[in-house]
DNA sequence: GCGACAG
DNA sequence: ATCTTGTCGC
């Protein structure tokens, strides 16, 4: 299905056709070797509905900026926990294909299989593309889990059961950790430690921290921020 | 019925 | 997610 007919389908439909995605979902190693890396995500206005979507592509292990790609898109999926990418992948999928060349790995904003269904926002969008993927969630949505030991790097596994479905990620000490899992095309461990490898001295890895940064400001350029221009006309 | 609930 | 300054703690 085209990620631009999202906005037509009922939360049951979504729930029904994350089921049927999570048939082809793969959890292995990723034997290719990861030269370029990339980090995703989405900002919006209050009350629009208009999605800033934004890529930044690094250089890797050394994240050196390589380039970047926006999109900006308008959508009418709501927000609903555990159908997020319904709502955001249409734009991120818009960024995505403006990107002259595509990075070996994605990281993305939010859950991999970490999830009910196992359909994470990063697991959506590498079925969607075949991009190998990570999700870096900044709080948990699925998975039991102990809190990770208050040390730079600690883990602790979180389960479904009995069931592995993410790390949770002490990346920086005094700070919440970060809910890391595989999105598709790479298993667990390697998801750490490439997530490991991309932290810079904040808690959320340079893919995603860039990209946030990113968006933000690409929505601050147009401006879309009509909570402080309508009190101009109080 | 009650608590949880990515962005 | 976004609205927002200062402020408590390491």
């Amino acid at each position: 299905m085209d990620p631009h007919g999202y906005e037509h389908l009922t939360p049951a439909e979504a729930i029904a056709y994350q089921n049927q995605l999570r048939q082809k979902i793969n959890i292995c190693e990723l034997t290719t070797p990861i030269k370029t890396i990339a980090g995703a995500d989405i900002s919006f206005d209050k009350n629009s509905d208009i999605l800033y979507a934004g890529i930044v592509v690094f250089r890797y292990p050394d994240m050196q900026v390589i380039t970047t790609a926006t999109a900006i898109s308008h959508t009418s999926f709501p927000y609903i926990s555990g159908l997020l990418a319904f709502r955001e992948v249409p734009a991120l999928f818009n960024a995505w294909n403006n990107l002259y060349s595509k990075p070996d790995i994605l990281v993305l904003d939010g859950q991999g299989i970490a999830h009910e269904r196992r359909m994470g926002i990063a697991t959506h969008f590498g079925l969607l593309t075949g991009v190998p993927t990570i999700g870096s969630a900044k709080s948990r949505l699925y998975g039991k889990y102990i809190e990770p030991a208050d040390k730079l790097f600690a883990e602790s596994p979180m389960y479904d059961n009995n069931e592995l479905v993410g790390i949770a990620l002490r990346s920086k000490p005094r700070c919440k950790p970060i809910y890391i899992s595989p999105g598709h095309n790479i298993n667990m461990q390697q998801s750490v430690d490439v997530i490991k490898n991309c932290i810079r001295g904040y808690r959320i890895p340079e893919p995603t921290r860039q990209a946030h940064l990113l968006v933000n400001k690409i929505r601050i350029e147009n401006g879309d921020n009509r909570t402080k221009q309508m009190g101009l006309f109080d």
